[in-house]
DNA sequence: GTCTATAGTATGATAGAC
DNA sequence: GTCTATCATACTATAGAC
């Protein structure tokens, strides 16, 4: 109800550093919704707050910024878990409550739909070359993160990755939302997806979630 | 090599059912490529080889045509689905084997990148209230299906959801073809993935893989 | 570091002919 | 059943001022 709160006006000299970040943000919340073609620069503008031009002024085209995104959100997925393995490490953990401590990480994470969305965005734009090619070897990577330094066979990668994706997509669908639904089905996938009681998931799921895309569409 | 051949201009009258059946599956291709947003009415007739003005005509709005489109998959995804437990039963088939005959019309479905690629794009669109309205019943639909009349218990349900959408994103995202890259990561990952040998599954990952929304996009 | 103005193109949908 | 023509809007990217 906090009228337009949420893409604050700047118009004052921000380091270049600091407004990239900003952008980039926006970027996420904004591909993430509207995947890549439908997205538009002047839409992450708008949900940044500052002007369309200089969106594209700070990244060239509308492919760069979304690599970048792209590489954002990757990279914080790497720090996260290999944050977890080295802190799972440190506390001589076993093998079950390392894999317990990857999987809080990726909820913690994607608590931030930009970030989950705009990864989701990516993976179904394979056949985009520069993008495609960016989010297989991303994935890849944390493929290789998970089978070398979490020391899992392959099948428990496999299933750790599959059971990522179901998280994705419950989420990214919004059934978490409609837990006041009708439909029985509903608490009942969801706690036997994520495993824990439902007011868990729904805390981690909603704490960091952000509707800035959305106000800026409301406000153009 | 063979030119334009993917879309031929019919411009000779059609039976509309014909036709609406036609613009679907064209719609599913470039709606499964650009998303909800992205796609254009325009695209949808190119890859369809009619005018823009008669997929409005037909179908009213493009939020209709992509609910439409997502009706259709879901519906040949339950009727497959059906008709597998039906053998299944059939057969007198232990518990097992209807589960292996479950995923097989799975893969056999989604072999075609516009069913698998609109649905994925349906999940990720759960903001847009038609839409995502929808696709939320849609799962529902599939969750209770696979629990009831597969007689499967709500974590073996999960389980097989988790690797289907596995499945789904390591198809969208193409890492099926590259098999040639220089990573052995690729291999391992899709053989553990797909829990059988690589040459099936590239065949039947492959097999009704069409590129007219492409073909769409670089006629226009 | 940030803006306004703008060029050139593409968008969804309607009107109306055949 | 299908088209051409067209309106009003919105897109990416550039030019250039402050």
């Amino acid at each position: 109800m906090a009228s337009d709160s949420a893409a604050p006006k700047p118009q004052e000299r921000v380091a270049a550093s600091v407004r990239r970040e900003q952008i980039l943000a926006a970027a996420s919340r904004v591909f993430g919704e509207r995947g890549y073609y439908g997205a538009t620069t002047d839409l992450v503008a708008k949900a940044a707050g500052i002007s369309q031009p200089y969106v594209v002024r700070m990244f060239g085209t509308k492919e760069n910024l979304f690599v970048e995104v792209l590489d954002r959100a990757l990279g914080k997925l790497l720090v996260a878990f290999h944050a977890a393995l080295d802190e799972a490490a440190s506390k001589q953990e076993t093998h079950d409550e390392m894999k317990t401590r990857l999987g809080a990480a990726y909820a913690d994470l994607i608590g931030d739909r930009g970030i989950l969305l705009s990864l989701m965005q990516a993976f179904i734009t394979g056949h985009e070359p520069v993008i495609g090619e960016r989010a297989r070897s991303g994935f890849l990577e944390i493929y290789q993160l998970l089978r070398d330094k979490a020391d899992m066979d392959p099948d428990e990668v496999v299933e750790f990755l599959a059971h990522g994706m179901l998280f994705n997509t419950l989420i990214a669908m919004r059934l978490v939302d409609q837990l006041d639904a009708d439909d029985p089905c509903v608490p009942e996938l969801l706690e036997h997806t994520f495993r824990t009681k439902l007011d868990i998931v729904v805390n981690t799921v909603t704490k960091n979630d952000t509707t800035s895309a959305a106000d800026a569409r409301k406000t153009a």
